[in-house]
DNA sequence: CGACGTGTTGAGTGTGATCAACATCTGTGG
DNA sequence: CCACAGATGTTGATCACACTCAACACGTCG
């Protein structure tokens, strides 16, 4: 048995639902170029949908494996990831969370999470009723479409992954990983090229490709010493994405707009 | 470099849309335990909605990564797997289907296709137009909700999955698949115990766990010595789920019905 | 009959894991 | 203010799990 991470953590909980400071007509994201627009009684659905927002602190954990939330949440900003632990504490990150994702339906509809959720940065979330979500189905149709959607899209991420985990060499697969997170983050407008900093861990990145912590930081450090990227204040920058796509074997993510529920 | 598994293979595509031998009032399927009951009218649309059935061999190419097609279809009888390709041939495995599961909307709800589906016995496919969608959530949301409801379960066996790849080692990965892929046909109906016969040889096997094939066949061997499984006329027979379960550290699916489209 | 797909095994190699030590930088309590 | 613990990043030495290569057995099918 290979135990190359183990994980025990004591999670602090986010703080409990607040009022609400973005109402959805006038969301910050929704004018991002990155979403769709939505029909004006779409909105108005969506604004009495959502109950409030959630204040949570980085590292702390939104949801755990194992329990029932009666919520569905939209992260309005900051970042976050998905994971799944093994009994003795080996973890793995399914997918990064970033603003616009819709969170909670991963796993399961209804019942028991099936995965954990951690913020990687003081965040907020847009909370929803999941008993409310036949209604909505009722209701609009397309935004039921468009969760589905996103569903599917959500799907196309872990194929990838499962892809470059199972299949390709540490070095394809931490390039493929970095370009991957690189290129989302760009298009959910949070910035590019150097400016932006993706605010992860070497232990993350190790938990994310399947390896180990010490294999990981030996194929970031050939990938900053071939000036691909930059390692710094507690995170990754990009410096050459062509070529972290290159070595991946990775034609970037399609263009096009998502919808935002 | 890792080049474990190169696939190059020439594909038959299936049969061409064929007439329809079973209408959605008598599916077979829908009697099962596994699987809802739907109402009559959601039914009397589902049998407009389908369009006609499709024969694939065993070996045929239902889905190719990269084409567009303007149909989704249902298993309803016969197996089949998702995968992806590297450019060099390596093969990742993503999930298998069983009767019941839907296809075409992992990955994308419209565009390019991101995977590829090949048949891995002489199957039947219900045939469905994308294009008619959008009608359905409009018209029966019920159904809507069932089809995110089924990514939902979709994305939950690719966590699982990717949990697998990435954190167990090859023996815990190998028990875990076969227990995964046994209970799945077992909660299908396709029988449970010695009496089912998993379809696959051992190159899907290596391909699913991110190994190689020698690895995967020491690997298996093991299993057999141990009184687990028994490997015999292209196929995997489970001899002591338990025992795999345990290795494995894997709960079982969870009991309860799902959702028919 | 030979070609091919599939399963099996042994020998040698290498990628990536483990162990260990150390450098920084935090924050925290004495 | 300093000492210390904890989180994070870095590097070298050693080990082992899994990969590659190679050969062979067996069945099916053209």
């Amino acid at each position: 048995m290979t135990i190359t991470s183990t994980h025990t953590k004591q999670y602090v909980l986010p703080a409990t639902v607040q009022g609400r400071l973005y109402p959805c007509e006038s969301c910050p994201l929704r004018s991002l170029p990155a979403f769709r627009e939505a029909e004006p009684d779409e909105l108005e659905f969506l604004n009495r949908f959502k109950k409030g927002e959630l204040l949570a602190q980085k590292g702390s954990a939104v949801l755990v494996e194992g329990s029932r939330t009666p919520h569905l949440y939209t992260l309005l900003s900051g970042w976050g990831f998905r994971f799944k632990l093994l009994e003795d504490g080996r973890r793995q990150i399914l997918n990064y969370l970033m603003p616009g994702d819709l969170i909670g339906l991963q796993g399961s509809i209804e019942g028991e999470m099936q995965h954990s959720i951690e913020m990687l940065s003081d965040s907020i979330l847009c909370v929803f009723d999941r008993s409310r979500l036949l209604e909505l189905y009722r209701k609009h149709p397309g935004l039921g479409y468009d969760i589905t959607w996103l569903a599917s899209r959500e799907e196309r991420m872990l194929d990838e992954n499962l892809l470059s985990v199972g299949r390709r060499s540490a070095m394809e697969r931490a390039a493929y990983l970095i370009a991957f997170i690189h290129e989302r983050a760009r298009c959910t407008g949070l910035g590019s090229g150097r400016r932006l900093i993706i605010p992860v861990t070497q232990q993350h990145v190790a938990d994310t490709l399947g390896l180990s912590l010490v294999h990981t930081n030996k194929t970031l450090r050939k990938l900053s010493r071939l000036g691909m990227i930059e390692w710094q204040e507690g995170g990754c920058r990009v410096i050459n994405l062509k070529e972290l796509m290159l070595i991946a074997g990775w034609e970037g993510l399609g263009t096009g707009r998502r919808p935002l529920v």
